[in-house]
DNA sequence: GCGTTGAATCGAACCGGTTCGACAGTCTCG
DNA sequence: CGAGACTGTCGAACCGGTTCGATTCAACGC
């Protein structure tokens, strides 16, 4: 194992020479640091995590808590992960990566034992634990989910109203009066899914301005339920002529429930949802979609983070609550109801 | 923050005797252990991880390494990376996710700062570049995906070739004979993604020895390239009757090609597939499947790396090559071909 | 010509754990 | 009863970095 000794002694100076000339952080002239680089490139010197984590109180790594919850679309988490761990590196960031169902615990024995600079907590609640632990730790945080109390963390998400009202106003431009909202189960919303609500509550809002028909329904979040829960809802309401589709499961499934029915999109109804452009070219979903943009908010959250970390525990910079603007791409899945047509 | 000396101080003894009384190393008296432990818990010390790497050159943390290719489906892979964080943490351990591009130089960078422990390889192609590195870093290693030359390393893998020969095997029991198998792109071979030909091997010889006809081809990865090479293949070989599918995007594009087709699984034609039961009852996929182990995978290669990391440099236990034998599960898309039905 | 300033470097201390060697006290056994 | 072994504890050293004075030497101003 070659050490800061090694490097200093082929260089002919002292450990703390090497030290400064590598950081920078006193003069030192300009041969003695071409011969400690020297030194650094022939015996491959990198140094020791452990030791400069111990000195510095700094490790260079963030840590990720996700929750992976059963009931929710696993699927769409890998990319609110890519947009950490990638940005994360872009800043000279490591992630540490945890899936530990008692992510309160999980940040107590991060927090204290330093090994992380900061946290990112993926999939945040209404009223989430993990936030009152982040809010004492010494470490700053960010998150991606809105919670109720935004205080002492930098908030990201998708704007969830505004999506709601995006989608109700979209399909009421296209001439359409009745439409579905395809929720989540009703017990992520229990559990403090808060966005599930936030859409819906964004869509009513419209649609009572509008003075159009909103059924607003919960469906499951897995086959083969999410399915049957299609059918059920489009039997019940034969004259909606519009579907929105909060809950990504229900997005994944329509198509097959759309073909056994014998219906297309938009000829027989018109379909929008909220989902990723890449898990719209992943899977056989060409319906429009507000983009929920993983990787972006990932990316943001950690930006941030990183920010505020090397701004150091004195920097006092107003936290944020930043609230993504929702996007449509329009993959032709919205058009005038059959009515309104030729 | 609360440091052993602390702890020592509450308790009424020198730092070296705390660290003793909580390791076990040593012999200490009934009664200074508990007090030892009762200022652990009053005061809540928890051991900084930094100091305590630099001393004992262990960080009880794991790199994970992934390759996150466009042209690789990667809704797949969350599972193996719960695979590994979930048992890793299990096992004490926590876990660095590496989205590095480069992951030849995250290699060296983690294992030269001595962050890690040990590494876990996802997706690892036939002549990985990471190997070499890995077989002289002073850490163990474990891969997901089996390369060329496993010497230096634990290797975990789905069986492929048995994954063929039980594909083709299964419609050969159900009366079929001439069978069309949808790969990954050809790409994706070429950068040494050896499950493709390998899967593409064990079924060309179990075709051969049954006699059957057996047709291969490469599919995209995504849509709207593989609906289209569905289309393409089912066209061009109309007498086919049994679809094979390593390429999981194709599996997740079926379902809308058939039903634009206006045929059915199992009435018109009998589909095998290869991916996750997770990721079935996720998304629309009701096709039988040789179930791709993701999970298991991922906890397998961190088991025997934990005991690798255990067993300490002097560990000798022979390097593993671990097959998992694939296993099907039914979920009824298969049935005799029309030609053999009233 | 002398005190002052600044540049360049070094030695020592420190971060917070672990571990080795020493030592005092007790027990055991011949 | 004394040698030897064992128990329980402590102080000091070490892991490999960073950082804080202190020191040396040259340049500079008055």
């Amino acid at each position: 194992m070659v050490t800061i000794g090694d490097v200093a002694k082929a260089a002919g100076v002292s450990r703390s020479t090497a030290s400064y000339a590598l950081s920078g952080k006193r003069t030192i002239s300009p041969a003695v640091v071409q011969r400690v680089l020297d030194a650094v490139d022939e015996l491959g010197y990198i140094p020791n995590a452990g030791a400069r984590a111990l000195a510095t109180s700094h490790t260079k790594v963030i840590g990720l808590l996700g929750r992976f919850l059963d009931d929710e679309f696993a699927p769409a988490m890998l990319q609110y992960i890519l947009g950490v761990t990638n940005r994360a590196r872009e800043l000279g960031y490591d992630t540490l990566l945890v899936s530990e169902e008692d992510g309160v615990h999980a940040l107590q024995r991060l927090s204290s034992s330093r090994m992380v600079d900061g946290f990112v907590l993926l999939n945040v609640a209404e009223r989430d634990s993990r936030l009152e632990v982040l809010r004492k730790a010494m470490q700053p945080g960010a998150t991606v989910g809105l919670p109720a109390e935004c205080d002492g963390v930098d908030v990201f998400d998708l704007d969830f109203i505004e999506s709601g009202r995006l989608m109700v106003q979209t399909m009421h431009d296209a001439g359409h009066r009745e439409l579905i909202l395809v929720s989540q189960p009703v017990h992520v919303v229990e559990r403090g899914g808060a966005y599930v609500w936030r859409l819906a509550d964004g869509a009513r809002e419209r649609a009572a301005e509008l003075g159009m028909t909103l059924h607003h329904h919960h469906g499951d979040s897995s086959q083969p339920g999410i399915g049957k829960d299609l059918n059920e809802v489009l039997d019940r309401h034969p004259d909606a002529t519009g579907l929105l589709l909060n809950n990504e499961a229900a997005a994944a499934a329509l198509p097959s429930v759309l073909a056994a029915r014998g219906l297309a999109a938009p000829d027989d109804i018109s379909v929008i949802g909220r989902y990723s452009d890449d898990f719209a070219r992943t899977f056989s979903l060409p319906f429009t979609a507000i983009d929920s943009a993983a990787d972006e908010l990932g990316r943001r959250a950690v930006q941030q983070l990183v920010a505020r970390i090397e701004a150091g525990p004195d920097g006092t910079a107003p936290h944020l609550v930043d609230l993504i603007p929702p996007i449509v791409n329009d993959r032709g899945s919205i058009a005038a109801p059959p009515s309104l047509r030729g």
